[in-house]
DNA sequence: CGCAAGCGCGTATGTCATACGCACAGATCT
DNA sequence: AGATCTGTGCGTATGACATACGCGCTTGCG
């Protein structure tokens, strides 16, 4: 069996990443594999945040020694990598049929649920994706462009600003949406705490926005997730109209 | 002497971040101070990256024992709060003489100055900010609407999604900037590592804008570090243009 | 049937944040 | 001046954590 020698001189991590995970081994049965571990550990950092994540109880729930686990994952650090490219799951299909504005609004949406499900994503402070799930979803993305006149060279550069948008907005709002006080939860009520502090002398244009009723829902019957929701939706047809102006330029 | 108690009920960290700094004490004259300790964090994390940043190297570096600190700082979580706080610096001044895109555009880049100075303010996956030194940005970047049109209302969210923005690039363009292979470093070139792995059969969008030169520089004299600035002003004007709309609408 | 590859895991090491309490300095009070 | 009390610097200890190393076992292959 001759392997595929694409992957010559990459880091490990992302050899085992594109790889073909299958081909049969000597030694038992594995009792342990690596995608039981990385869902496990999925998991935890789900219900209770990356700073609960530990070897130790990623072991604990699997019901095998920590050490155990180095036998599929060379460090934390990789194991991470390996959560990162599987949780996003699969992109939606997004073709150009739709136009691209419906395209990138449906993406963004998608990928803001996966954040939510997910928010411990936002915490690694990851540079530019190099796995298969996460490109995955670039793909996904780039998709939408295909019937516009948007040259290609400045495709990613618009996807990578939804991207920043995404990831910043879900971030706050995972943080709101979490009981306050908890791990990762505001201090409070962050209007609240801000009327406290800030003082027009010091912070006039910040007071004025307040005032103006800035973090005051304008509805009680709204609950902080429509609000939110509501808020990502607006930011996103602002860039969104930014996009149209560049198209207008290019067709 | 009767203690402003406009700031009872909150964390300690922000009753100490908002407080007036100085007041006459019993024992020893300081040999450390909160300033001291902050200054040498700042330096430390900018030189080797937060991960290099422990209380053990903190006070080696500031010439105490570990323990000396925990008399100026709560924990850790506290010290980075204050570290949030101060490294950022005072805002640029901003008016609305200028109009409100140029002032807005000097703001971003401004800020983002200080995130390729203090690039661990990026991994600190903060929340929102309820500290002196970053309000002082918000309210610096507000002041950049005060002749235009926009309800108040508005405003904020408008000034988050450039934050996010600024963060979200900045990032990358700190990671990119960065010896390749080090500590926050990206793995070699991230082009070349992304035109190996991505196959045109199973990435067709990805592969053609990375065929169409998303990756290759302009021409060999410029400079990566010009290159990454030209890319967030396009970014950036990208999001102005967006605001522009925002405005048409509502004046 | 032997053998070695691959597996699970016990033990040990080094790093880290941080709780606790001692001893001392010096300002305040008598 | 002397007693007192508050805040400081810090030595020691603890417990969480990632992870190096090496042992014994299993099992498919020759």
């Amino acid at each position: 069996m001759v392997s595929d020698d694409t992957h010559d001189g990459l880091p490990r991590v992302l050899r085992v990443l594109w790889e073909e995970p299958a081909r049969p081994r000597r030694g038992p049965a594995n009792a342990l594999n690596l995608d039981r571990i990385v869902t496990a550990a999925i998991e935890i950092a789900d219900a209770d945040g990356l700073a609960a994540l530990s070897m130790a109880r990623l072991a604990d729930r699997l019901g095998c020694a920590t050490m155990s686990l180095y036998r599929h994952v060379a460090n934390k650090d990789e194991l991470l990598a390996f959560m990162m490219s599987m949780a996003p799951g699969r992109p939606p299909e997004i073709d150009a049929a739709g136009g691209w504005r419906d395209g990138l609004t449906r993406w963004s949406i998608a990928l803001r649920k996966v954040y939510l499900r997910h928010p411990w994503i936002l915490e690694i402070t990851g540079v530019a994706p190099v796995d298969p799930g996460q490109l995955a979803w670039v793909e996904a993305g780039l998709r939408a462009f295909g019937g516009t006149a948007l040259p290609p060279r400045e495709r990613l550069p618009v996807l990578m600003l939804l991207l920043h948008y995404i990831r910043g907005h879900t971030q706050i709002a995972a943080a709101t949406l979490r009981p306050a006080g908890g791990p990762g939860g505001l201090p409070g009520d962050y209007g609240a705490i801000l009327a406290r502090l800030v003082r027009p002398d010091r912070f006039p244009a910040l007071a004025e926005v307040l005032q103006a009723g800035t973090f005051t829902a304008p509805s009680p019957a709204v609950s902080p997730q429509e609000e939110l929701r509501a808020d990502f939706v607006q930011g996103l047809d602002r860039i969104l109209d930014g996009v149209a102006v560049q198209l207008g330029h290019a067709g």
